[in-house]
DNA sequence: TTAATATGCTGCATATTTGCAGCACTATAG
DNA sequence: CTATAGTGCTGCAAATATGCAGCATATTAA
């Protein structure tokens, strides 16, 4: 009987989330060609059809559901293993991947990095700005700082500051501006998970949809587009106070004020280095 | 962050269970050194020390009890999925593990095996003989045709036949015995699995311990003892009768018939390769 | 005591896996 | 319609993993 290679799993389950080799690959980082093959053996091995070819990847096969389950279970059972690992590492030394959003980077990371690894020469700090939500749970990253009005519950943190947001726009957008008509103005509104924060759901409460005339996922780039003029925009005050171009609304949105946060997974809070690096940035960035 | 090799974590699990590289190499039947190396790999991928260095191979770290215990549960997953995938195969091609004594392989499956190769061609069935019980459950074999009085509960099966025994001598033992003195003369003894039988139980509460002067795990090996002229010896009739050197002792043991059974996993009973060989043999072996 | 057997580990050769380039096919946009 | 971008798949070259031989150390048996 021929073992099953318990790392082509690994691929199996991508190519089951992702729904093609090629994606899957891209997930993986690897070659598809090595996925194509690994998926293959893995079938051959386990005489068991786990794929059929569908218009655009690969679809499971009924029969498949089950496996997949399992595949599920063991995944989850080995980032539970690696974090319980991790969460116990008492070194001041290694790798620790950080996320947090482009805006964040810029305004808030960028400076205290430095004192970071001036004080912890021997943490590699890997930081991951994307505009997308990190799984701490499965070990996208360790650490995540990001705004927030009620963290996920199964993370644990501590609020770091505020975030005031404000109403910006150039002068020349402002001047067209007809009395008491800045809600049926232009807007730069939210793309993905900007979308679906409270400062997302109020501008989706208070525009119209026919008045937002671009969507981004990134203050920076939001802040950009009204440089340029295209609209209004609802901007970190830390962001929109800092550009030369901007001009902030009289416009009260005080009710938006957020807390900017930095989390954790429970299992590794005992951790040296996320200890060392939460506390750092806790200590530069807190309220007085 | 390095992805752990998921597979290497089979050959982690194989060493803490063998307690040495080398065994462990043995068992899962590669080189030594490619076992050494996956488990430094592992241990450097998640920046975890999970052996010491024994006077006898390698040990756990306190650390690592957690660690394997998750690992476990991965590989009882893992079978688990595997025998599940096995159990609604459908097609009467392919391999099937089969397991039974040597004792057995002489007397019982031989003949058989070539009319089940005749009905069923594209079927490759691979004997495991041995005188140490497989493992259903961790798929070291599908199919095992064994003697036992009760078979396990997790398994299911039919019994076959009847297994008659006898106390077996050369007729030179014999002359040298004293009237009612079968029980203090000489005998072959029973090893490792067989011991533990009702067989052995028998023996071991009819013979005085100094009286076994020679222990086999094996049927055919103890009836080549007695044909030696070792001592008594206790034979299924089927091997004792067959015998041109050995004589029957007028020594009733009529309470020692035990069943010959074919088992199998409740997992595979829909698999229809199992099913066809359990069908087979049932009809060559079952009495009338 | 010596010899044999067991263990882990290192360096070189061989085998296997992976990446790359390219092909065929499909869907979409201009 | 053509061009582009996406998909899966095949064959060759490069990279990585594995096996083999041998060394060092410890244990056991004669």
């Amino acid at each position: 009987m021929q073992h099953i290679n318990w790392d082509n799993l690994r691929y199996v389950l991508m190519v089951a989330n992702k729904g093609s080799i090629a994606a899957a690959a891209r997930e993986l980082e690897v070659n598809r060609t090595t996925v194509l093959r690994r998926i293959n053996k893995f079938q051959e091995n386990l005489n068991c059809r786990i794929f059929d070819r569908g218009d655009a990847g690969y679809v499971l096969t009924p029969e498949a559901e089950k496996m997949i389950h399992a595949a599920r279970e063991v995944e989850n059972t080995l980032f539970d293993m690696q974090r319980q690992i991790a969460g116990h590492e008492l070194k001041l030394e290694g790798e620790l991947r950080v996320t947090t959003t482009d805006s964040f980077m810029l305004s808030v990371l960028g400076p205290h990095l430095a004192t970071f690894r001036q004080k912890h020469p021997h943490i590699v700090v890997d930081v991951l700005v994307t505009n997308s939500l990190l799984d701490l749970t499965r070990r996208d990253a360790d650490v995540a700082i990001r705004p927030t009005s009620a963290p996920e519950a199964s993370l644990v943190g501590r609020r770091l500051c505020d975030v005031e947001f404000g109403v910006y726009a150039v002068p020349e957008v402002l001047t067209a501006l007809e009395p008491d008509s800045v809600l049926d103005a232009r807007w730069i509104g939210f793309a993905d998970s900007l979308q679906s924060t409270p400062i997302g759901s109020w501008l989706e409460a208070t525009v119209k949809q026919q008045n937002i005339c671009l969507r981004c996922d990134s203050f920076v780039a939001i802040r950009i587009a009204a440089e340029a003029g295209i609209g209004l925009a609802l901007l970190p005050r830390f962001l929109g106070d800092d550009s030369a171009k901007l001009v902030r609304l009289q416009l009260p949105v005080d009710e938006l004020t957020t807390g900017l946060w930095i989390l954790t997974h429970p299992d590794l809070v005992r951790s040296a280095r996320v200890n060392a690096f939460v506390q750092h940035f806790t200590e530069a960035l807190s309220a007085p």
